[in-house]
RNA sequence: GACCCCAUCGUCUAGUCAGGUCUAGGACGCCACCCUUUCAAGGUGGAAACACGGGUUCGAAUCCCGUUGGGGUCGCCA
């Protein structure tokens, strides 16, 4: 049998991390089993749905890079599909029409729940005589479900859950304007795309059960479920914008890399032994349902930039660059020339040691390429004060005479320097570093003179030395 | 309220199904020290958990029951 999953958002929002989850178990799984990762949109809620939701998780989905097999299936393509099914089970006699207006029904329920009894439809025209049909009120059309016994579920991640046929009642199939509702499209659809494996979220578990009824009496074979736990934020309450209920986007406006979030979401509830960097390559070989936990995990901000400095660090120079050059060409006003690009290319394996995200990159990387006079931070114009200015100055007359600019040599002639003006090496390196990037932190000092060249490192400290004078 | 699910360091988890090898392992975070021109990185060390109560058993983190806590679902939404 071909393993089928499907990634099924409703395009009302953002592809929000839990969604990118599922989306990402499903992709897994399917390419573990050398199956197919399908996507459909479920958009029968016309209303609720927006072109810019669809966009949003078509551009999530490609920058996390779970590629999808096949054609998008937008659901509502197949609304009449959809209802000719209930016709057919209407037919059958698996189907009535229930008149129930939406206020009686509202009245069912508080007076159940008043009981302490389920809220439940009590399917009070599952028997009726059609003619008692009130003429004024159209229909919709319920299933007829089976009262006694029970229901279980061999749900590949939640075990075996069983629930009594009383706590569930007969669902609604068609509306009274005869369009489909969600738990039939599903079915339908889940059946029509030969989806073999149901991977979601488990705040569908009770729906599964409807689900799986409907499955039987359509006589359809049934899917495997597997629904996987939520998400949940730091405080262990249900995921809000809060605390990280964000769109992939803003993750990767963070300035995280897809392979390291990718990662991230796979360790959350899964895993495999004592392993916890695990590429891609290696998640699929290994993915698989049962090592799925049950309960919720709780989302850790500070795990994911871990993870993703160490793809930071994995990752080819050239693309880090490119991922970067839009946030440094802010920083300086102006396009970048070759020369820029060099500069921090040369720089970035030393960057890469203090930066967890390519928003950090970039910060610590704009001194490379920014235009003189080079603004300084707080920090750095205190340290620039006249005496180490003049200091600077006398710096600059040493390291002007210096044949190779290297960094052993650079080194050699700043240490003598030290010693002479009888100082301990960090009295001159830190007014150096301001004069140098503007700031009182960054890579090592002697690495930075060689990035930036002779030429740019003595105009940067001429530039310092000068206000000493003026 | 009804139904369903879950419960190991602050967090993610290994161990649970097939009880002893667990004075409970790893990772992130945190603390200390080392290294050191700053900040990091790196190295070394440390604090830190089986929710609680009953059983079953020679023996329970592991099995059973209960309690408590957390979560999910109860739409002519998806």
């Amino acid at each position: 049998m071909t393993v089928v999953t499907r990634f099924a958002p409703s395009p009302t929002g953002f592809l929000h991390i839990g969604g990118a989850r599922t989306a990402l178990f499903n992709w897994l799984y399917a390419r573990h089993c050398s199956g197919q990762f399908r996507l459909r949109i479920e958009d029968t809620d016309r209303a609720r749905s927006t072109q810019e939701a669809k966009d949003a998780i078509l551009d999530g989905l490609k920058w996390l890079e779970l590629a999808w097999d096949g054609e998008v299936v937008y659901q509502s393509a197949h609304a009449d599909r959809h209802a000719e099914l209930a016709h057919r089970l209407l037919a059958e006699g698996k189907a009535y029409h229930c008149y129930c207006t939406p206020e009686e029904l509202a009245e069912m329920r508080a007076q159940a729940r008043a009981e302490g009894r389920p809220a439940l439809y009590d399917g009070r025209w599952r028997d009726r005589d059609p003619a008692d049909a009130p003429k004024d009120v159209r229909p919709v059309v319920r299933l007829k479900a089976p009262q006694s016994g029970e229901t279980v579920i061999a749900d590949a991640v939640q075990g075996e859950v069983r629930v009594p046929n009383a706590q569930l009642d007969d669902m609604i199939l068609l509306r009274a304007d005869g369009t489909p509702t969600y738990m039939l499209s599903v079915v339908v659809d889940d059946h029509d795309m030969a989806v073999s494996h149901v991977i979601r979220g488990d705040d569908h578990l009770t729906n599964a059960f409807r689900q799986l009824q409907l499955f039987r009496a359509l006589d359809w074979p049934e899917p495997t479920f597997a629904h996987i736990p939520l998400i949940h934020g730091p405080d262990g309450a249900k995921l809000s914008k809060r605390h990280g209920a964000l769109g992939v986007d803003a993750y990767r406006d963070m300035g995280f890399l897809p392979e390291a979030v990718r990662n991230y979401l796979l360790r959350l509830g899964w895993s495999h032994g004592d392993d916890e960097v695990i590429g891609t390559e290696q998640a699929i070989e290994w993915f698989d349902l049962p090592g799925i936990n049950k309960g919720a995990a709780r989302f850790d901000m500070a795990k994911l930039a871990n993870l993703n400095a160490h793809y930071l660090r994995e990752a080819d120079p050239d693309r880090l660059v490119t991922l970067i050059a839009p946030a440094l060409e802010t920083a300086r006003g102006s396009a970048l020339t070759t020369e820029h690009r060099q500069r921090v290319r040369a720089g970035l394996s030393d960057l890469l040691q203090r930066a967890k995200t390519l928003v950090e990159l970039a910060d610590m990387a704009s001194f490379y390429v920014l235009e003189r006079p080079l603004p300084m931070d707080d920090k750095a114009a205190t340290l620039l004060d006249p005496e180490n200015r003049e200091r600077l100055g006398r710096l600059v007359r040493d390291l002007d005479g210096l044949a190779a600019w290297e960094h052993d040599a650079l080194e050699t002639v700043v240490r003598t320097f030290a010693d002479h003006e009888a100082l301990k090496l960090g009295k001159v390196a830190q007014p150096l570093r301001a004069a140098l990037t503007g700031r009182t932190t960054s890579p090592g000092i002697f690495e930075v003179m060689t990035v930036l060249g002779r030429d740019e490192t003595l105009a940067r400290l001429r530039d310092a030395a000068a206000d000493a004078a003026g």
